[in-house]
DNA sequence: GAGAAGATTATCT
DNA sequence: GATAATCTTCTCC
């Protein structure tokens, strides 16, 4: 296969995430700190369609949360959540439309020994097994946020071939929308995360 | 300015 | 399966 450009990678994210997500499955994420380098394959990803869908951050609009997902394709949107986790999206779609890929899963490829420092006591497969575990792994958090995935330094993702089927089903944890199928992960792989339904989900499917 | 909810995880029963 | 931990952000009064 030819080597992906920058510009032709920033092609393929500017488009809705519902189609960057299965189409990054299986690329590398990399993250380098002075502590050395953590490389993840990514094995599961949803898609939040901006202003569209009512799962996404971006629903009500722009705030100074969620502005980075407003920003051109292949940023970084780091939020906090429950109080004590990050997650990470890869910003996608058009400069200006709010879409976002979020990591949910990956497998460690790259200096598993200082993901293990980072997430001790965890099996290698539960590493990078969730969103906030995977940004754990690799050390990402608040001054990630808005970080270049393609350009930049210490971030860098890499497109990457795979063979996998790809599977599709409801996203996890949301409490709106909660049965679009947009949840995209690499069947049979063992770092996918189990689905958990939000309990809140069935209350606003009636409301 | 107060209150509630949240794209989660670890731990306990 | 149920729940605590923990705090930022947004919404409403």
């Amino acid at each position: 296969m030819p080597t992906d450009t920058e510009a032709e990678i920033r092609r393929r994210l500017g488009r809705p995430a519902v189609e960057v997500a299965p189409d990054v499955l299986g690329w590398r994420l990399s993250h380098t700190t002075t502590d050395g380098t953590v490389t993840v394959l990514l094995t599961e990803v949803e898609a939040y369609e901006g202003d569209a869908d009512p799962a996404s951050h971006a629903y009500r609009g722009r705030t100074t949360r969620n502005a980075v997902m407003f920003g051109p394709a292949g940023h970084l949107y780091c939020y906090f959540s429950y109080g004590m986790h990050w997650c990470a999206n890869l910003v996608c779609g058009p400069d200006g439309l709010a879409s976002a890929v979020l990591l949910r899963a990956g497998r460690v490829v790259e200096g598993v020994e200082l993901a293990r420092q980072r997430r001790p006591g965890a099996a290698d497969r539960d590493l990078a097994r969730g969103p906030a575990r995977l940004t754990t792994t690799l050390g990402i958090g608040r001054v990630d946020n808005g970080a270049d995935l393609l350009g930049g330094r210490s971030l860098r993702l890499e497109p990457a071939h795979h063979d996998a089927a790809v599977s599709q089903g409801p996203r996890v944890g949301v409490s709106r929308a909660a049965d679009r199928p947009w949840r995209f992960w690499l069947a049979d792989d063992r770092t996918v995360s189990p689905y958990r339904r939000s309990p809140r989900a069935d209350d606003n499917e009636l409301a």
